[in-house]
RNA sequence: GGGCGUAUGGCUCAGUUGGUUAGAGCGUUCGGUUCACAUCCGAAAGGUCGCAGGUUCAAAUCCUGCUACGCCCA
């Protein structure tokens, strides 16, 4: 042998060098082919807004296992990386950053300095998650990398929208936001929080007007918590059928301060019978829940109107007549006064009002009217909801586990429609210029929506023939303030026309798309869609091997068995939207399965994430553990559940000992701090920051909060979970079966295994073999990682390592048995790094190549020269590991061995007779065991240091021997002096009475009527052979114990 | 409010279509310098499978209700 392995596996080292082997020989790499079937997995692109957590991790190793099997398989296996740019999540990072480091907002500097800093942030972020993912092992194409605002992703999503617009299923329309009127954006739901506020609870009403359009006597009171609203008001609303209000149904109320008539209607959902008097006003515009009433009315006949009262800055705009300018909260207190002054008030009293706020300016937010983009989901002529939900109803879409399907599809069921537009900066922008056209006003023209197809001759006078189709109009016209609003719409590549658009008062605008509208096309963009005549580029290169076509499109989507991997809160975001648009530009859907993984929590059951503290970086994880050790880990993980607790601790940098998180409850949040912290949050003013102090060594040191900025000249404490120590000895397991294998052979001769020379062990490893492979694969096949890991690590710990490795050693020192074994044992081992090799590929390849130097041809009836690398062997299935090892009964004779020798060390470990002291062994036992004992005679002296003298019907107990039963054979073993008579009858007693309680039950099973009658006749009859055996047992006990007790 | 999921030894999890003496890893206890591995080997203790009903000859497994927790959507 070259070089003896050491006795541990250094990680890191074999990391180095294979990852840079498999990349420089292009292992990674996908690209067309006309022989093979192709196989494509997406990656969920990674947000730049941060480095990778856990939950990464454990995606992409899932996706890299999947890859590198199906390169195994030969299948030309595409795993597709990528990063999203993430919208307001990435701009609100910087923005953050900006204000906290130099006070500036974005106001402050424009929208293309501000585009250049997050620009900037994304070029570092990028470079981290793609190392990190690297550092995990990741098989990614990596020439293919694609960021989500790139030029090629760029051109799908221009293409996308402009057939969408030209399809008609884009369109303007109004939507209430969260309004930040401090920092004059919209935020999102997620981005906002609710926090209890002192407010009033006011009480006033309304008269109703007759037809005559005069005021009655008759008045509705209500209550609200926002009565500076009312200038909004567009109607009165009370649940259907209420008696108090029957006859005024359909009438009309006064509106005190602008006398606006208002109609009085009917919604169950809005009016609350019970509650207060039973009617509320109504503002559309100014309230999520009289916005849904309002839509619920719009079309139908008592259609109510809706009014903006709100300027972006938070203060009343036009329609608040004389209170026009005024901020909000002073338009509430002279309504107020104004009301009181009127006699309109009934009553005012105090209350604690929820109020939503900005995360981002702590301001509460408003609920804002504004124009947004969307598309149509369920329009008839391209019903997208529906196309997407057929691809699963049908199959051509499933998910694994199947449940997930309901979530997919209760979303897309609903078919609302798609806000695509977001007030940001950064990201794709919106391909449509706006002019907006004064009109003289005319009463008797009856309100339009839709011109469609409106062209304006300023702009089709410079169009040239090359523009023709690129180009799409759509007008809206305003009838109330008398304009009309003309949209055109640019495809991809036409920077002329958006030149000529502008140049005649067209204005692009300002909104960006939804980070999702560019994520949904993933799997298109990359590659290369809409471009048909060329290969995506490669490292930014062109690729001009298609020769003259996009051969990449149509070999990779979807791939003949294409998989998304991903986690459940994204299926409606993500996996429905790209089912949704791949119908709709590609005719077919992006895959065929979906794989939902679990979610990693804390130990305290919550998501982990940087904000909350508890985010462990899988690369501190992978320093320590090793890459292989971290993989094999989180793989048994991931099985069919939906959520897994990984406990972590931090790691005191001085002395290694590890703290105990705790749960810290701040106002709004809680976050994950050190047990032994010391200090507190918010940091007391003139405080020092909280530190960690290690319960052992008692120095203190940081630890990762995202309460402030770490001090880098601190030591800082590290997250750490002891849960990996799991992948790492399993690997140092491996790693040492494999160096004894080696160790043993230097003289290795390839050769074809006669059958007649396999042993009983080699026999048995061989069926196990083919058991554990074929389950093996049926759990990969249906995404059940943690079955795989299981298998795997239980052959080759307890059966190959505890079992066959040591019943081989004595043929390895013999020089004529040891071609053979070694031949069987080569065999072995060289499936096991195959079935290894997509689950530990580092440890795998490592050991895959100092093999090669051993045993370069190896197989167990035909052995053949190896490959190069692990990567490009061929997958153990069933062609090359056949079913047919399997053998039961054989595996039934080897498991009586085994029951055997356990006896016999449960014999050593309660007697407390070292291994030195020979023994011996008496069997009492029919002569068909009798014979199979004795044929493995030899391991029984190998395995237990125990020799078998005798086995036979006739063998008699000797007198002071420690004895054992099992179903089929007794066994003695003489220890005249070495044990107690009183120990020996005690557990000997022991037993009894465990098989007394086993007997009765069974007894009483089969005393059952019922249960003989009506259950299956074989688990009747093995009901009976257990009894049978347990009896047997019960016989020879009672009879060792008499024996005993003379 | 709706949906999905989870409750199994101290901890983290397995337990396929109901039928095993309910398993594993870690932890605990006891014993080990056996020539691959102390990141190891051998042995042991430890569970009325969240609670209450029901179906069945038979329930950790199926059904109903309840409780607790988690996630998603509103």
């Amino acid at each position: 042998m070259s070089q003896e392995l050491p006795k541990q596996y250094d990680p890191q080292a074999a990391q180095q060098k294979w990852y840079t082997y498999w990349e420089q020989n292009g292992y990674f790499n996908a690209d067309p082919q006309e022989d093979k079937p192709s196989h494509t997995i997406m990656i969920p692109l990674p947000n730049v807004t941060g480095a990778l957590h856990m939950g990464h991790a454990l995606n992409g190793t899932l996706q890299d296992l999947i890859t590198r099997r199906k390169r195994m398989q030969g299948f030309e296996a595409l795993w597709m990386p990528g990063t999203d740019h993430a919208g307001i999540a990435t701009q609100a990072v910087v923005e953050r950053r900006m204000f906290e480091e130099e006070g500036l907002t974005r106001r402050d500097i424009g929208r293309d300095a501000l585009v250049n800093r997050i620009w900037k942030w994304k070029e570092t972020y990028e470079g981290r998650i793609l190392s990190q993912l690297k550092s995990i092992g990741a098989s990614c194409d990596w020439r293919r990398t694609r960021f989500t605002l790139d030029d090629v992703c760029e051109k799908a999503v221009r293409r996308t929208f402009f057939k969408l617009f030209k399809d008609g299923l884009i369109y303007r329309g109004k939507r209430l936001v969260n309004w930040d009127a401090h920092l004059q954006t919209a935020v999102a739901d997620d981005e906002v929080f609710s926090e209890d506020v002192n407010g009033h609870f006011w009480t006033y009403h309304y008269f109703v007007v007759d037809e005559n359009g005069n005021e009655t006597d008759t008045k509705i009171s209500f209550s609200t918590t926002r009565p500076e609203t009312m200038l909004g008001d567009t109607a009165v609303c009370v649940y259907p059928g209420d008696e108090r209000y029957t006859d005024l149904v359909g009438k009309k109320v006064r509106i005190p301060l602008n006398g606006r008539d208002i109609p009085i209607i009917e919604d169950a959902f809005l009016a609350d019978k019970e509650k207060g008097t039973g009617a509320v006003k109504v503002t559309p515009a100014h309230d999520p829940n009289d916005y849904a009433c309002y839509l619920r009315h719009v079309g139908k006949e008592d259609e109510i109107d809706i009014i903006n009262l709100l300027n972006p800055d938070g203060t009343f705009n036009e329609n608040a007549g004389e209170y026009e300018g005024l901020d909000r909260y002073a338009v509430r207190n002279k309504i107020v006064e104004d009301l009181e002054k009127r006699g309109c008030l009934e009553s005012v009293e105090d209350r604690v009002v929820p109020l939503k706020h900005s995360d981002r300016s702590k301001t509460p937010v408003e609920p804002y009217l504004s124009d947004q983009w969307f598309v149509a989901m369920d329009d008839p002529k391209q019903p997208l909801s529906q196309n997407a939900m057929d691809a699963i109803e049908d199959g051509r879409v499933k998910f694994y586990p199947g449940r997930y399907a309901k979530t997919y599809l209760d979303w897309l069921g609903e078919k609302r429609d798609w806000c695509i537009s977001r007030q940001l900066w950064w990201g794709h922008r919106i391909p449509v210029w706006v002019k907006i056209i004064q009109r003289e006003y005319n009463k008797s023209e009856r309100e339009t929506k839709h011109e469609d197809s409106h062209s304006d001759p300023d702009v089709t006078a410079h169009l040239k023939d090359e523009f023709k189709g690129k180009l799409h109009f759509q007008s809206t016209r305003d009838d109330r303030n008398g304009i009309t609003i003309r949209l055109a719409c640019v495809d991809e590549g036409c920077d002329e026309l958006e030149t000529i658009l502008e140049s005649a008062g067209y204005v692009q605008d300002p909104d960006v798309l939804d980070t999702w509208f560019s994520s949904a096309l993933w799997p298109q963009e990359t590659l290369g869609w809409p471009d048909t005549d060329h290969n995506p580029p490669l490292n930014g290169e062109p690729d001009n091997s298609g020769d003259g076509k996009n051969t990449v499109l149509p070999s990779f989507y979807p791939g003949d068995k294409s998989v998304l991997v991903t986690s459940r809160d994204i299926i409606t975001l993500w996996v429905a939207r790209m089912v949704l648009t791949g119908l709709y530009n590609m005719g077919d859907v992006p895959f065929h399965h979906v794989h939902v993984h679990p979610k990693i929590l804390d130990g305290f059951g919550q998501t982990m994430s940087k904000s909350k503290g508890n985010g462990v970086d899988p690369v501190d994880l992978i320093e320590k553990y090793g890459t292989d050790a971290v993989r094999f880990t989180i793989t048994s993980f991931a099985g069919e559940t939906q959520d897994v607790r990984l406990p972590i601790n931090y790691e005191c940098p001085h002395c290694e000992t590890l703290i105990d998180p705790k749960l810290y409850k701040l106002d709004t949040i809680t976050i994950v701090v050190p047990s032994s912290m010391k200090g507190a949050f918010p940091i007391p003013q003139g405080a020092a920051k909280p530190t960690m102090v290690c319960t052992k060594c008692k120095k203190e040191s940081q630890f990762p909060t995202p309460m402030y900025t770490p001090d880098p000249d601190v030591s800082m404490a590290t997250m750490d979970s002891e849960r990996f120590e799991y992948g790492r000895n399993f690997c140092n397991k491996f790693w040492n079966a494999a160096r004894f294998a080696m160790m043993n052979l230097e003289d290795y001769t390839p050769g074809a295994i006669d059958e007649a020379d396999l042993r009983l062990e080699d026999r048995w490893i061989l069926s196990r073999l083919s058991s554990m492979v074929h389950e093996v694969n049926e759990y990969l096949e249906r995404y059940q990682f943690d079955g795989a890991t299981r298998s795997l690590r239980d052959f080759i710990w307890n059966e190959f390592c505890d079992w066959y490795l040591e019943m081989i050693k004595p043929r390895l020192r013999d020089e004529e048995q040891k071609p053979q074994v070694q031949r069987v044992l080569v065999g072995v081992l060289d499936t096991l790094l195959r079935m290894l090799a997509p689950f530990t590929p580092f440890i795998a390849e490592e050991l895959w190549d100092r093999l090669k130097e051993l045993a370069p041809s190896r197989g167990l009836f035909d052995p053949v020269e190896t490959t190069e690398s692990v990567t490009l062997a061929q997958w153990p299935d069933a062609d090359n590991v056949p079913r047919q090892w399997q053998d039961r009964a054989l595996e039934m004779r080897f498991g009586r061995l085994q029951e055997t020798v356990v006896a016999i060390r449960n014999v050593r470990a309660v007697y407390n007779i070292p291994p030195s002291t020979p023994m011996k062994l008496y069997m009492k036992c029919n002569e068909e065991v009798a014979s199979d004992l004795t044929d493995v005679s030899a391991q029984f002296e190998n395995l237990s240091r125990i020799i078998l003298e005798a086995a036979g019907a006739d063998i008699e107990r000797p007198p002071g021997s420690a004895s054992f039963t099992m179903d089929d054979a007794d066994g003695y073993i003489p220890l005249e002096g070495l044990i107690d008579k009183d120990a020996e009858l005690a557990r000997q007693q022991k037993e009894k009475e465990k098989l007394g309680k086993l007997i009765k039950s069974t007894e009483g099973k089969l005393g059952n009527e019922n249960f003989v009658s009506k259950a299956p006749e074989e688990v009747v009859a093995q009901v009976r052979d257990t009894l049978a055996g347990f009896k047997k047992q019960l016989e020879s006990v009672e009879e060792i114990i008499s024996q005993l007790s003379e």
